[in-house]
DNA sequence: AGTTAATGATTGTGTATGCAACAATTTATA
DNA sequence: TATAAATTGTTGCATACACAATCATTAACT
């Protein structure tokens, strides 16, 4: 008897997507790691992290912002910080009206660094990803994504302690 | 002057779905880590490593081997194996004919442990993936990872060493 | 105001993983 | 056959990250 139940079933096709899906995602990730590492000695992370802050109005993002946008946890992120700090291509900033908080800063050698490395990392992505979508199936894939982050938004990570 | 370079150009339409596949990917593996972990208290890797044995032949496969399929490394592979090993789910055997290779063999607890896990991690994939996607968008999916999968296959891991 | 709860970031600890170096073994080559 | 090269798995080391606990600060409540 041939299931029925539709959406809510895992069947052959609907399961060859999803291993699909986690073989893709290790395999270009990983080509994208080795890429920027080889052309700027950049991780991955460290990539996303300029890009969140170039992009934000003043180049500068709390962490606890930061946290939520690259999906990870307040103390990953201060970890993160702490390094690429110590590398120079964000400072800390302590904020004024609250002093809990501190803010996370490009530095110009920050934005220099993300100019050198994006080029080559946007190249990345087209040769190990981008190039291979049909204009079909981008539409396909665009909104199947759209519509699984809308219906079923990441929890936030454990909010440390008492979640 | 528009852009007319197609599939080698990374486009609006493109980089979204590019960022919605990281998205994604990293919400869905980390509700997946959660319920699984909640049920059963199993890390997503030692599913997978219970899913490869339990597919294969013997129910038994070489380091290498297994490395290549979760692409891991061999080292972590090692430590994998280690931990799992501590926990009675595998177990290590020699081979007669090799002897610098050693099987990781499924033990009975090991396959107890995946049929237990098993119903409620597919469920989970159903409920956080596969449940959101439409017939039409599976088809342009599966094609589209399959493509990317095989005109660029997976580079192994640094094969550890002189690669 | 004074006490309690909530919030932001940090630190201690444990786990996970890659790379380089290594030992044991097998295969290829001279 | 003797020696070099390649392969398999392991270990030392460093990095990266999550969770729990902590400190400092702010907000909420009485």
């Amino acid at each position: 008897m041939a299931s029925n139940l539709g959406s809510s079933d895992l069947d052959e096709t609907r399961l060859a997507v999803w291993r699909g899906f986690l073989e893709a995602h290790a395999t270009v990730i990983r080509k994208l790691e080795r890429d920027l590492m080889a052309q700027v000695g950049l991780p991955l992370t460290w990539y996303d992290v300029l890009v969140h802050l170039s992009e934000s109005p003043q180049e500068s993002l709390r962490h606890q912002v930061l946290a939520d946008s690259l999906l990870l946890s307040r103390s990953g992120v201060t970890r993160l910080v702490d390094r690429m700090a110590r590398a120079g291509l964000v400072c800390r900033e302590a904020s004024e009206e609250d002093r809990r908080v501190s803010y996370v800063v490009l530095t110009s050698e920050g934005r220099a660094t993300l100019d050198r490395a994006g080029p080559g990392h946007i190249q990345s992505v087209v040769e190990h990803f981008a190039r291979h979508l049909k204009g079909s199936e981008s539409a396909a894939l665009k909104s199947f994504f759209t519509r699984l982050l809308e219906e079923d938004p990441a929890r936030p990570i454990k909010r440390d302690a008492k979640g």
